[in-house]
DNA sequence: GAGTGCACTGGGAGCGCTCCCACTGGAAGC
DNA sequence: GCTTCCAGTGGGAGCGCTCCCAGTGCACTC
């Protein structure tokens, strides 16, 4: 390819002239418009076919204004966060949804200052039809990107602090209340939770779920056991826990992750799940189902996500006017609680 | 955004006005080219800064043909498997790589009949500068697709049947044997495969990895036993051969997902591991680490064949002749073989 | 018969940028 | 003193498409 014959690709110009019609009907041909007579556009549709004509996205997208794209923001220092399955998921969705619409879908993951300076050029530049903005912690500094963003811009996920126009989000409060509500309805009492990174709302909103159920139990809840979504992290969550409260006898861990990370420090104590202590997690991951024991965990419709959020921006594409939506969790019973 | 007024962007012939000089020196001092005076450089930064001026990325794209993206595209009927941390890892690199090129990823799903046509659309109409190509099986329709591509294409993984020019793959065959060879090397002989998608060229190339081990050990080969590189399929082989090999000693899984599948399958078979059937895996995800016990694997770098690949598609942008790479694999030794 | 409507047509002006090229004037070379 | 050179400059022609609009013919009214 690199060495090639750079024969230029045929212009609309060309397959005009080929069809013995001007480009404006050629055009209006191509994009299925009306005002071209049958003929017409059978010509064209021919000389498209000999010269094995294909539009050019770019001069499309510079005489219409509109790229045919839509960013999606994966904010983060790390770039290894991105690894969770999550996001895999909610790309999946996104994707489908984008499909749908005939958008291409730019993935940008922000981790570095380069990143992020790149992102808030896309942004300004209208270098995409809108974005989708995911992950934002407490103080991101894409949260400001936003304000002057020449496009659209949707959330996956509150970010802290502000709640903005559009947004899609999880019932994570009603989710972990749901969880912890399981484990008190088995009896038990000393129940902890192994929450997520308290600068993401979802990790503040699950833990206030956590806690609103405690309460409304007349219960005290226990402070917050801060991890960062991940398996080690829960481990060691957990060890903590078994230190500082060594009764303790049930577990809602704020994510899959940090859940299997508490059942792996579980073995390792000896104890039992979930006749010691009763597990419960949050996200219905892949590896919710093969832990041992297999995981009851809160199941956030991750995938739903994703394409609520890329349907959400197309209709803001369109000129429509959607409202934010806050998608329902289910608690899924298995074994550990 | 949506309702705003519509207050256009400033142009750079504003920019130009603005500072005082013609619209050729505002883009030459824009793009740190030469041939401008520091005082109307200056005075164009100025312009730049007051005006809040963001060049507008299609224009310079139709300007310059070089649309500053490349593609990404995974191929596969079901989009799931994208959900495979596989991806995010070769995803993670290959943004690192094309962010010091100032590239950015397009991420294309090409699930659907309609995902594919789009992609082959793309390809065809150079709306990216380059294209990255992941997990092509036996007679994917994308493969003739490439071979119409206006642009370079890099593989990810060679395609089965052709070896195309440029492309990065990982040894799996010298790290099926390494897997292989280290259970021989615990005096074991009845050790069978569980082999990935035999209609993927890693399926089968670690397949050959191990068949090559055990013929040099001097020991027949088991027939491959097939899965599809997911958990399930891991632990349904693994039943398959309990049933067909119950004297089996040692497995050699081509996937770590695969490989836990088969400790699954193997606890409840009451069999202990590595005590009476040890167990390799191949690709040293996350889940090794943390699987019980944990997995004696074969560590692919994930990250640096997406890192390498972009690399590849930027000298091949750059009017470079890079040549294919064949990332070298290495056995990490755990505890369950 | 002139008047009204309408499906169709093609010319031309952008969209906002890059880049070629012709031009200037002052420094350097002879 | 007169060429030669070259950094610096701005005009203008694209890049390949969309879309407005004025213009054409033809059927159909009154």
């Amino acid at each position: 390819m690199a060495e090639d014959a750079p024969r230029r690709q045929p212009t609309l110009d060309e397959v005009a002239e080929r069809a013995g019609v001007s480009r404006s009907v050629a055009s209006r041909a191509l994009n299925n418009a009306p005002h071209v007579s049958r003929a017409k556009r059978e010509a064209v549709e021919r000389a498209v076919r000999q010269l094995g004509y294909v539009p050019n996205p770019t001069a499309r997208a510079l005489a219409t204004r509109q790229t045919g794209a839509a960013a999606l923001v994966v904010s983060g220092e790390d770039p290894s966060i991105f690894a969770d399955p999550f996001f895999a998921q909610v790309i999946v969705g996104a994707s489908a949804a984008l499909e749908e619409a005939d958008l291409h879908l730019m993935l940008c993951l922000a981790a570095s200052d380069r990143g992020r300076k790149r992102v808030a050029e896309l942004l300004r530049s209208r270098g995409a039809d809108g974005a989708m903005l995911m992950a934002l912690r407490e103080d991101d500094p894409l949260t400001r990107v936003t304000e002057e963003a020449q496009m659209p811009v949707v959330f996956g996920g509150r970010p802290v602090g502000t709640t903005p126009r559009w947004y899609v989000d999880v019932d994570n409060v009603g989710g972990a209340r749901k969880a912890t509500e399981h484990l008190l309805s088995r009896g038990l009492t000393r129940v902890a939770a192994i929450c997520g990174r308290l600068d993401t709302e979802a990790g503040r909103a699950r833990y206030r779920g956590y806690r609103d159920a405690m309460l409304a139990a007349g219960l005290d809840p226990f402070p917050p056991q801060e991890g960062d979504f991940t398996e080690p992290s829960g481990a060691a969550a957990m060890a903590a826990l078994l230190v500082n409260h060594p009764d303790v006898e049930g577990v809602f861990a704020a994510g899959d992750n940090m859940a299997v990370g508490a059942l792996r420090t579980l073995r390792k104590a000896g104890r039992q799940v979930p006749a010691d202590v009763a597990v419960v997690g949050f996200d219905d991951l892949t590896v919710a189902r093969i832990a041992d024991p297999p995981l009851t965990t809160v199941h956030q419709p991750i995938e739903a996500l994703g394409r609520e959020m890329a349907r959400m921006l197309v209709a803001l594409v369109n000129g429509q006017d959607p409202t934010a939506l806050i998608l329902p969790t289910r608690l899924v019973v298995r074994s550990s609680a």
